[in-house]
DNA sequence: ATTAGGG
DNA sequence: CCCTAAT
């Protein structure tokens, strides 16, 4: 227990123990200390990464150098070997092309034609497309381009949807004012070089987001931009936004005072049942009824939830989570890809792009462009105010990182680590107050989201773009916890007071109360809401025809109701697989073998396996109802008898042996048997 | 802690 | 696989 000890330990580099034996209660469950990776200081750290990305991208500004900031990501490499157990091979470098062969918007800049082809593809880019911070410029361009048909924006290349009924004049307008023109033009031609396109992780402009990852007693994780020369704003207001990140990366253990009060809802995380990173946010107004219907439909199918996800460089898994979000990995190693220095055990990994699924945006008509920038500011500022956590992937599914479940799924194995993947992820458990709900409905509170908004609306008006529905005080949101898993988040705000209104009043930071307020929703869906993530639910782990053989193996010589023994004698070893894990196979393999070969799933199992199950279950069932009704009959422990020849014999007659014995002579009851197992047969 | 069953 | 009741 010694090594449990150690499993507690929140240590990046836990070890793989060698697990004695199986644990009594394998299925212990409790609260488990969550494995952090210095999960605050690398959320926070994160966040300002991703927050500056999204200044800068802002600005739109066409200066295209590769020169961006450089983040770097570098893990002790212990912290890794102890988990990859030497496997850090499969980090390899991905210095080039990292986006190859992925599904990612990045790929698609290499020309016009083809984000001309991307944008029209949005229905499906917004369920997949790669976050990538890009600017609200990038997206008007979007807006005016779909304004000019239905009037229902689609903002597709960010992963984006606003649906609304844009006035065309304003957008025009707007247009005017906007830094860069380009970005409006209705041809993406023109912003081939914008930064601002989703391209921006594009290996061309080698603005990759590294993040350097220090061990440090203090900080698991520290954070720093080893080199930027484009980092810094240009824009005074972006100062403002500039000095909150610079604020949030001095801030130890994300102390973001206001951004994690909640420390119930983390508690209720704890619960299996009580996790709660589902939240719903929804104007009290009705929208337009073309995306009235959107958005019901994204509300009922998964929403918000942003994630990012980091995985291994496999491309397996690259496909697998091309829908999702996803952030490649590279090594980066200074003695190369895969080489590991002796005295500077580190692994350096960078990460490629950054994704979140999806975010959906309701707009109202009188929007602007600059109601929209800030909403989506908001939005990715509610969602990222609490930080961000690294999740583990295994196989394509969320894991819990606990020590337990990490064990579980046999990461240490090389095989495994093929489908072990990592994921970016908002940090529900620390997250913003104020879209963590309770489990019926809140009302944000409407100066909280203010501070950088306020700040952001600034920096709209110094755009000399009007932001009409620059209060960000409206934004008031319901948040449910609605069973199906949805995830929604409805940011209204207030159109009335848009284009027309002074710009002073745009800049005001002090909360207005909503009147008249048409609603501004954003919806943020995650399309694969169903992610229990943080669930305890261990990881699904089919078993292998061979874990059958021992299985059923076990069970005809021990019967049906000693799970206990089947585990002990066959499973010894597999700490993972319970007496009840045993059972239920064992449940599930009558009813395969009961069904035809055509319904079966999964991993067949041969017929002959199918066949003892079969045998054995009849002969266990009818044997123990015999049983009861010999009420102290002396207990067969091994009637069943599989001979030579591939027949099973079983006879209860011969079964009164006494407990424990292996092995019986039976004669009555044969099945034929596909193939026999001489070896199990010493007598006879 | 196990078993047995339903979910 | 999970959850629970019952041993």
């Amino acid at each position: 227990m010694v090594q449990k000890k150690n499993l507690d330990n929140s240590s990046p580099g836990f070890q793989v123990p060698i697990i004695p034996r199986a644990p009594r209660s394998a299925r212990t469950r409790g609260v488990h200390k969550k494995a952090t990776y210095g999960r605050n200081i690398c959320a926070i750290e994160l966040l300002a990464c991703l927050a500056g990305k999204l200044l800068k991208e802002n600005e739109c500004s066409a200066s295209n150098t590769a020169s961006e900031g450089n983040y770097q990501l570098t893990i002790p490499r212990n912290a890794l070997h102890d988990q990859f157990q030497g496997k850090e091979k499969l980090l390899k470098s991905e210095e080039q092309g990292s986006c190859e062969g992925g599904p990612f918007i990045s790929e698609q800049a290499s020309n016009d034609n083809q984000k001309k082809d991307f944008l029209k593809r949005s229905p499906e880019v917004q369920s997949g497309t790669l976050w990538d911070c890009s600017s609200v410029y990038t997206n008007s361009s979007c807006l005016e381009k779909e304004n000019s048909n239905d009037k229902s924006v689609t903002i597709s290349k960010s992963g984006i949807v606003a649906s609304g009924d844009l006035n065309s004049e304003k957008l025009v307008a707007v247009k005017d004012q906007v830094t860069d023109e380009n970005c409006l033009k209705d041809s993406m031609g023109d912003c081939a070089e914008m930064p601002c396109f989703p391209n921006a992780f594009s290996s061309r402009q080698n603005n990759d987001m590294r993040l350097d990852r220090k061990y440090d007693d203090e900080n698991l994780l520290r954070f720093y931009k080893s080199s930027s020369t484009k980092f810094k704003p240009h824009k005074p207001s972006s100062h403002i936004i500039n000095r909150r990140i610079r604020k949030l990366l001095t801030s130890k253990n994300g102390k973001v005072a206001p951004l994690k009060k909640d420390s119930d809802h983390s508690k209720s995380d704890t619960g299996r049942k009580g996790l709660n990173q589902k939240r719903t946010f929804y104007s009290r107004e009705r929208y337009r009824h073309d995306f009235l219907q959107k958005r019901r439909k994204l509300s009922r199918s998964c929403i918000v939830t942003s994630d990012g996800v980091l995985s291994s460089e496999s491309d397996s898994i690259s496909h697998q989570f091309g829908m999702n979000g996803e952030a490649r990995v590279s090594s980066l190693g200074v003695g190369g890809p895969a080489s590991f220095d002796a005295e500077n055990p580190q692994v350096t990994l960078s990460i490629k792009s950054f994704k979140i699924p999806e975010l959906f945006i309701d707009i109202p008509e009188t929007a602007t462009v600059g109601s929209l920038k800030r909403t989506i500011m908001e939005a990715v500022t509610t969602i990222l105010g609490g930080g961000l956590r690294v999740g583990v992937l295994l196989q394509g599914k969320k894991i819990r990182d606990d020590n337990r479940t990490l064990l579980q799924t046999g990461i240490s194995c090389k095989e495994k680590l093929d489908t072990l993947g990592f994921m970016l992820e908002p940090n529900l458990t620390q997250a913003h107050p104020s879209i963590l709900g309770q489990d019926s409905a809140c009302t944000l509170p409407r100066n909280v989201p203010g501070q950088l908004t306020g700040s952001l609306d600034k920096h709209i008006s110094d755009s000399g773009v009007c932001d009409s529905a620059s209060n960000p005080a409206n934004l008031t949101s319901v948040c449910n916890n609605i069973v199906d898993s949805t995830h929604e988040l409805t940011v209204s705000s207030n159109p009335d007071i848009a284009t027309d209104k002074p710009l002073s009043e745009s800049r005001t930071l002090v909360p207005v109360p909503e009147i008249n307020l048409e609603p501004l929703a954003i919806v943020l869906a995650n399309q694969k809401c169903k992610r229990p993530e943080l669930s305890q639910r261990r990881i699904r782990r089919p078993f292998s025809v061979s874990e059958v053989e021992a299985l059923v193996q076990a069970v005809e010589q021990l019967g049906t109701g000693r799970w206990r023994d089947v585990k002990l004698q066959a499973f010894e070893n597999e700490d993972h697989r319970t007496y009840v894990d045993l059972k239920d196979k064992w449940k599930t393999l009558v009813h395969t073998a009961s069904i035809s070969p055509q319904q079966r799933r999964g991993e067949p199992v041969p017929q002959d396996l199918l066949d003892r199950v079969l045998a054995a279950h009849s002969y266990w069932s009818q044997h123990q109802s015999k049983q009861n009704g010999k009420a102290n009959a002396a207990v067969a422990q091994t009637p069943l008898r599989i001979m030579a020849n591939g027949v099973v014999a079983m006879d209860d007659a011969k079964a009164n042996v006494v407990a424990g014995s292996p092995l019986m002579i039976f004669t009555d009851c044969p099945a034929v048997l596909p193939q026999a197992r001489a070896e199990v047969m010493p007598d006879c």
